[in-house]
RNA sequence: GGCCCGGUGGUCAAGCGGUUAAGACACCGCCCUUUCACGGCGGUAACACGAGUUCGAUUCUCGUCCGGGUCACCA
């Protein structure tokens, strides 16, 4: 009979999501949620030094605004509980005494001091720890014991042979023993180390399928050791290939704050989509049977599968992301947008009365990232300086003779108009091209460009004319006309 | 340095012994259009290298090179 499927997402609350964890939970949630399984969300605070105030409230915030929904975790119970591993604390010592007890572990009395002159040696940069504690006299522990002297728990490690395991993406790997060190179970502050309490939890918690980046791929032997060591199954290994940045000088390296915005927040607040990261960073390191690209979480759930996980690095690219930013934003109806794009909006705009759904339906089409939207609009706010150089424009036929002419003919006809409609705008331009036998754009271009002050903008004449309203149309292309008789 | 993993266009990638080596992003060109964008059409561009195995290797094996990861009382 099979197991149920469950994984865990087991962060270190340090206060920073980084995307390379990101996309490892949102494939734990998928491996999950593929097979119908169990998702757990399980907090790793067992470093006392490195405990950063509110940090667990980032992990939640970014699991929901993600979508990536779990099904146990610290803040809605389970049957596994608890979930934050400092208050499992208790549990762990009596697991590392029994391995003692059969002598798979034993106690070591080094102090920090003497470990880092250790580390100062030959001898240990070829082999780690010497293993002093590993074979002391009874007495000799029991002496130590009695005096109060702070001990760590350590592994005995095989010292010859090798050690082979399966990971479903990286399949059979095989190392020597003779890298392992006698690696620390429980520091001399009571707790287990990461290696340690991910073990125990793991196995504690049934867990079945262990999804962590392919740094760890050279410590899972030890893990192994681990469960061998108390006779448990060993877990599914599947290691997921790293995420990379590329530096200024094109250089490759795992990716980290150098490379730019690689917190989820901060992607968050340079203008992309929950959405759009998420689909972007499912296809970092993995790709459907039939190499589709838009995703909703719901399909990505059905669609899922481990054989389709990479085993190269793969790098982050903005470009792309940018790009399924704006699928996402062209895919929205146009109430969404305008809500989602309002802040942005008002951030160029102000108090100033304009229609926030007319400039949100011409930002619509065009936007890639929410932050452009500030300075893509700014000019109806205010009319930017421009030249009259502006004005000239090969492909609508545009000079600095005609141009003035334009401009004078589209404020006259302007002025008399009084249903300033986005429609009656549109014919009343339209017709005063064909009454002055010029093509549409000899009228428009000008046009726009008074209105703007931007030979590039969202829109054309008319939509922004209709949001510019009557008063300050008429008396853009006014000032536009003044430079013409300067 | 030891050990481990990886290596298809600039980037993400399909491919799993025989293909004109897909597709997407980016880039370039053309069309559409009142600008830009959107959209449509087209284009440039890749199997790291060297030996094997085989009738035949991008695909299998080995070596070289390159890249990355890892060697904590951090997670």
């Amino acid at each position: 009979m099979v197991r149920k499927v469950r994984t865990r997402y087991a962060p270190s609350p340090t206060g920073f999501m980084h995307v390379g964890n990101l996309r490892t939970a949102l494939y734990e949630y998928l491996i999950a949620k593929s097979q119908d399984g169990t998702f757990v969300l399980r907090i790793e605070d067992t470093d006392q030094e490195r405990y950063v105030e509110g940090a667990v409230d980032v992990i939640y915030n970014t699991l929901r605004t993600a979508g990536l929904k779990h099904d146990e975790g610290p803040d809605i119970g389970g049957e596994y509980g608890p979930y934050v591993q400092s208050e499992r604390k208790d549990m762990y010592r009596p697991f590392a005494e029994r391995l003692i007890e059969e002598g798979k572990a034993y106690r070591c009395f080094c102090s920090k001091e003497r470990l880092e002159a250790l580390r100062e040696t030959e001898e240990y940069a070829q082999g780690g720890y010497d293993r002093h504690c590993r074979d002391l006299p009874e007495e000799e522990i029991q002496k130590l014991l009695a005096e109060g002297v702070p001990y760590v728990i350590r592994q005995k490690m095989p010292i010859e042979g090798e050690t082979t395991f399966t990971d479903a993406v990286y399949g059979e790997i095989t190392a020597p023993n003779s890298e392992l060190q006698d690696q620390i179970l429980i520091k001399t502050d009571g707790y287990p180390t990461y290696n340690f309490a991910n073990v125990i939890d793991d196995h504690t918690m049934g867990i079945t399928h262990v999804v962590r980046g392919c740094e760890y791929l050279s410590s899972t032997p030890k893990y192994n050791l681990l469960y061998d060591s108390f006779g448990w199954e060993i877990p599914t290994y599947v290691h997921l290939p790293l995420i990379m940045g590329k530096d200024a000088d094109d250089k490759i390296s795992k990716l980290s704050k150098r490379h730019g915005s690689t917190g989820f927040e901060d992607l968050i607040q340079e203008g992309y989509l929950p959405e759009a990261i998420i689909n972007y960073i499912a296809l970092l390191g993995w790709c459907p049977k039939d190499n589709q690209e838009l995703f909703t979480l719901k399909e990505l759930e059905k669609v899922f599968s481990i054989d389709g996980i990479s085993k190269s690095p793969a790098v982050f690219d903005y470009n792309k992301l940018e790009w399924f930013n704006g699928e996402y934003i062209k895919a929205m109806t146009p109430e969404q947008f305008e809500q989602t794009a309002k802040p942005y909006i008002l951030q160029a705009i102000g108090d100033k009365p304009l229609d926030t759904l007319k400039l949100a339906s011409i930002l619509q089409q065009r936007t890639t990232k929410l932050t452009q939207i500030p300075d893509t609009i700014g000019f109806f706010a205010e009319l930017p300086q421009y030249t009259k150089d502006m004005f000239v424009n090969k492909k609508s036929k545009t000079n600095l003779e005609n141009s003035p002419v334009m401009l004078k003919a589209v404020y006259e006809e302007l002025a008399a108009l009084d249903d300033w409609s986005h429609d009656s705008l549109h014919d009343l331009l339209i017709n005063l091209a064909v009454k002055l036998g010029v093509k549409n754009g000899t009228v428009m271009w000008p046009a726009r460009i008074a209105l703007s002050g931007k030979t590039i903008t969202p829109g054309g004449a008319i939509e922004i004319l209709d949001i510019l309203g009557k008063e300050e149309s008429l008396a853009r292309l006014e000032k536009g006309l003044e430079m013409f008789t300067e």
